[in-house]
DNA sequence: GTTTTAAATGCAACCAAGTTGCATTTGTTA
DNA sequence: TAACAAATGCAACTTGGTTGCATTTAAAAC
């Protein structure tokens, strides 16, 4: 299994990987790691739908080990307007904002929200997007 | 109608509603204005669960009428965490807190997000509760 | 390197919030 | 009061996500 991650992804990514999987004791399989590095690659939030094109991977699977990366801390999820949850690997804590003409999710690191006493997870922004507006959509 | 309408609700009451829904073309029905009484008294966005304990009224009609409502422009709709969707009438606009751990549902009214280009509709901060918060759930 | 075993995967059946089609009822207008 | 368009209720459907279970796979023990 690890010769062909190796093919596909480079050496030392795959390590990074790897590395992270056991340090959070998550079993290292061939569907996490494709998982990781697609989440690693994509510039935003994805969800199941767009994954099941470019990964070979039935739901179940997939949203088991969504729960799995959620409650070791290395991912976040929301739920984008009608219904559907999408995921990205944890960094530093953002907002999103989910156009509601074009149904794009973008990650909006400008603003900072405080509610002194609450511990706020995720935002999410409903709206139409710049583009959106701009095109009159 | 009306008449049991004044009885339970009060005249002055059921009259501002009727005036309302006929300002907006929309139809005065039993069902609207039992509705629009509802979501008017209640202190905080509700969803269907909760007004069916109150209402007789199918779920259909129910969702119809939450869309005939926000197409007129008089109430505003988000969804919490877990697919179901919340709604209030549209007065001044203000973010909502979801509470993950109490599934409890807040007015936030006390910040202000600013997106340039943007055309902000609704916000949804989920998180803890400062009640789950300083209970330690 | 092989065996063992606990966990991960895939499949299919399931769940539930919300939607749709259609026959019946209700409100409005003539 | 009659006629018509719109609203309602019911039941069937849609769909993103979950669950149960048999099979496969990764990692530890030998």
């Amino acid at each position: 299994m690890r010769l062909s991650c190796i093919s596909n992804f480079g050496y030392t990514f795959v390590m990074n990987i790897e590395s992270l999987l056991k340090k959070k004791n998550i079993k290292v399989t061939t569907a996490r790691v494709a998982l990781l590095k697609l989440l690693e690659a994509a510039s935003k939030p994805v969800c199941y739908e767009e994954i099941k094109g470019r990964i070979a991977m039935d739901k179940a699977t997939f949203y088991r080990n969504m729960i799995t990366f959620e409650e070791a801390g290395i991912l976040n999820a929301f739920e984008s307007h009608s219904k559907m949850r999408y995921f990205e690997l944890g960094h530093t804590p953002h907002a999103h904002f989910v156009c509601t003409a074009c149904n794009g999710v973008e990650c909006i690191e400008s603003i900072d929200v405080q509610l002194p006493g609450y511990e706020i997870g995720t935002i999410v922004i409903h709206g139409r997007c710049r583009s959106c507006v701009e095109a009159g959509v």
